[in-house]
DNA sequence: ACTTCGCCGTACGTGGCCGTATGGATAAAT
DNA sequence: ATTTATCCATACGGCCACGTACGGCGAAGT
């Protein structure tokens, strides 16, 4: 058992629970089969096991930030960003619920970071699309807020998006329309 | 004392502390200056108190709905929608709290509610744009997930949104130019 | 004056979780 | 073989919140 076993566990029950409440040790504890001496052992108290989750999720989004290698064509990583949304935040509600608590002064700083490699990165796509930089910024800000957006209503009120391949990929073309056009 | 006074408190409990964890009937109690004796004699239990607060939340946010009078000028009421998105959700993390919440019962049904009224308003509107109706209902989302996605940055990072008067009016100029394209 | 009823305060039991104290078990070091 | 370090289990106290039991108190009816 170690640290990372803990973390990782905290990862799984704020997915599963929907929130910084759900990183409870006792819970953690028997789901691990193990108990709080060991994670007292591994952590000083909650806080640092938070700290340790919200450390581990930050590196996933931003790796899989620079995974998808700049070299690709622009419009393909666009439609390829809208089209994840779709299947992922379904699956893993994880970032709304951070979302949700962003007055939470370590969710605060996890999503900062996110937020900010994911904003540069959206920027430079508009850039190699053409855009001056004012303007490349402002068109990062309306696809991002077009991702979370969607994100938000896929878990929340999924009824209301458009149903079918045919209606989503007739969506995700016209957000790329618009978000390209001019 | 009575059972509205217990269910605005819970509203505003929700509201400053951020989530369906926020509305605890001592804590409130203390606030009201009363005591659980009151509350257990108003609501049955701690369920029906939540039930009572998100049917007000609905009340007033479908309310606030038709009183945009669908007379208006359509592109004043995006405007107006974007608009006073910036003020408002900074103010009142309510309705983001409730969306990561969505596996919640009570709240999903609350969620669907005020969520589909907003779409057929949303929809309406584009087609007095004259869109037909799948097109209108497509931009509807469009719109509405823009709206979703900037309420959560303007309270979760703010700093990544355009600052200042002179950058926000462009931004807004920039989302209603491509939601009221071609 | 006495009862009844609406409304509320107090006290208690229960459960879940945090953090601490302390001891046990195992393996490496000497 | 003894010590030491590492890792974990158990037991405890304390906090906070839910829900219940019960008693009190004022107003209205008779």
């Amino acid at each position: 058992m170690t640290a990372a076993d803990w973390a990782e566990a905290a990862l799984d029950a704020m997915r599963e629970g929907g929130g910084l409440a759900a990183i409870a040790i006792e819970p953690l504890a028997s789901r691990l089969g193990a108990t709080k001496g060991s994670f007292y052992w591994h952590f000083p108290n909650r806080e640092a096991l938070i700290e340790a989750a919200l450390a581990r999720w930050v590196e996933r989004r931003v790796a899989e930030i620079t995974a998808n290698g700049p070299s690709e064509d622009p419009v393909a990583r666009l439609r390829a960003l809208f089209q994840r949304t779709v299947d992922e935040a379904a699956e893993d509600p994880t970032e709304l619920a951070l979302l949700a608590q962003a007055d939470h002064p370590q969710v605060a700083a996890a999503l900062r970071r996110v937020t900010a490699r994911r904003m540069d990165c959206l920027t430079e796509l508009f850039r190699a699309l053409g855009l001056p930089e004012a303007d490349a910024r402002r068109r990062g800000v309306q696809a991002y807020c077009g991702y979370l957006g969607r994100a938000q209503l896929t878990r929340a009120v999924p009824e209301v998006l458009p149903q079918g391949d045919e209606e989503r990929r007739r969506y995700v073309d016209s957000v790329i329309a618009s978000l390209t056009a001019r």
